[in-house]
DNA sequence: TTACGTCTAATTGTCGACAATCTTGCTTGA
DNA sequence: TCAAGCAAGATTGTCGACAATTAGACGTAA
């Protein structure tokens, strides 16, 4: 079982595909920008046979739109789209919770109450690191998607908003959210998973991805929104 | 704007792309059935080119698997796919509901009315016709979609969710589910959208889709899904 | 008879090149 | 001066062919 990393040589669209994922999330590809096939074919070295089929692949994912015999291009993020993406996020996560509440082993609520219990001990030892509380906020909202068991879910959820989210949390990094804050909602949904009240669970869930993106919406500064013009003056 | 119907010579990868989502969902592909890259090519009278980018795509709309360097086959159908897709409708679909309740225009909800009306009148004059009744029924279910306003929901829903939905329904197409019943439960959801009662509007969108599941879970006769079998005994 | 190894044929993955379409800058006329 | 038309360049869409990997058959040995 290959769980994350590439335990096989997969093919070089699948690998474009995770490459150009993570440019995109990490900016390199800034947003807005046009896509040319022949430029990036040859900065990765290989045809544009591999690299069309990685880019069908990012278009479904929502990361870069595509139009007849004009080309892709990055896309732009907006307020709108912001806040789309959290309220499906609200919609599907809080089933999710429900889900887990009622099929959730009790090892995996033992890992879980583990986990918060290191967070509290890092953000005790670090004053407010936001990064890892970040990240760990993801694992944690990961492991409530993987503990739902409906695949269907878990394959949206993790392949089709997933990169979307860390993109709008990278420029919006600058947030003032209280991670103790967070700490604390999370210890509260599973609460209610341990308990298994999945009504109560998918309150709780709602509201905590409810209040992260309001708190996103107020962070996302105008300026950090500033993509690539329609039409670029490329010197 | 093209609303549905093909007004543009789209490239032939998206044109396979719809032909082979609806030979699946219409049973010319048999599920669980392998796909020859050089066959289908032939049939269609195109390259592997573009063929490959429409099997891409629909991979990631969940009609095939594919496994490097081995192919790619129809998907099988089965109870807990059924099961899952629908329990991610009912979240998707009652969001939906809340967030038209609240943004729905009143020029809409009385076509919506004047919709149900029509459903009514057929069903009065031609005794249970299941088909139409169907076809209508996803006609309300797309429009209180849309009305949502959500771009990343409506995306999810109709491209994602929808075609595997249809292949369900086809072949569970003996349900003896009442069509009267299920334009009742719709005339409900419309009063709460129509009152703006977003929370009751949720409540009865998922009560409606998970009595539907429950409907077309009883009906899946095991042997209904008998597909193509792994290995299958080629002439 | 069954299990294992090898070999062959077919299929998938990748590449370079040609055709069709669009963009863009210039020319020309009013 | 400005708008429309045109042409050159570049980009996207598509194709056929070659390389790499896999599946299945066959034969051999225990």
């Amino acid at each position: 079982m290959q769980s994350l990393s590439s335990m096989k040589p997969l093919s070089l669209s699948d690998d474009l595909t995770q490459r150009l994922t993570a440019e995109i999330v990490e900016g390199t590809l800034v947003l807005g920008s046009k896509i040319s096939e022949p430029e990036l074919a040859k900065r990765y070295g290989v045809s544009r046979g591999p690299l069309r089929e990685a880019l069908v692949k990012l278009e479904t994912l929502g990361l870069i739109t595509r139009t007849a015999n004009v080309g892709a291009r990055v896309i732009a993020l907006s307020r709108d789209d912001l806040l789309d993406t959290f309220t499906l996020r609200e919609a599907m996560e809080g089933m999710a919770a429900r889900l887990a509440a009622s099929r959730i082993s009790d090892q995996e609520i033992s890992q879980l109450y583990q986990l918060l219990d290191d967070h509290q001990a890092h953000l005790d030892a670090n004053q407010d690191e936001h990064y890892i509380s970040q990240h760990g906020n993801e694992d944690f909202h990961l492991r409530i998607i993987q503990a739902s068991q409906n695949n269907k879910l878990i394959r949206v959820l993790t392949q089709d908003l997933y990169a979307t989210i860390r993109i709008y949390r990278r420029y919006t990094a600058d947030t003032r959210s209280d991670p103790r804050q967070a700490l604390r909602e999370h210890r509260a949904i599973l609460d209610a998973i341990a308990n298994r009240e999945g009504d109560l669970a998918e309150l709780l869930m709602r509201r905590h991805i409810s209040r992260a993106a309001t708190l996103l919406n107020t962070a996302m500064d105008p300026d950090s929104l500033a993509v690539a013009p329609m039409n670029p003056t490329s010197h």
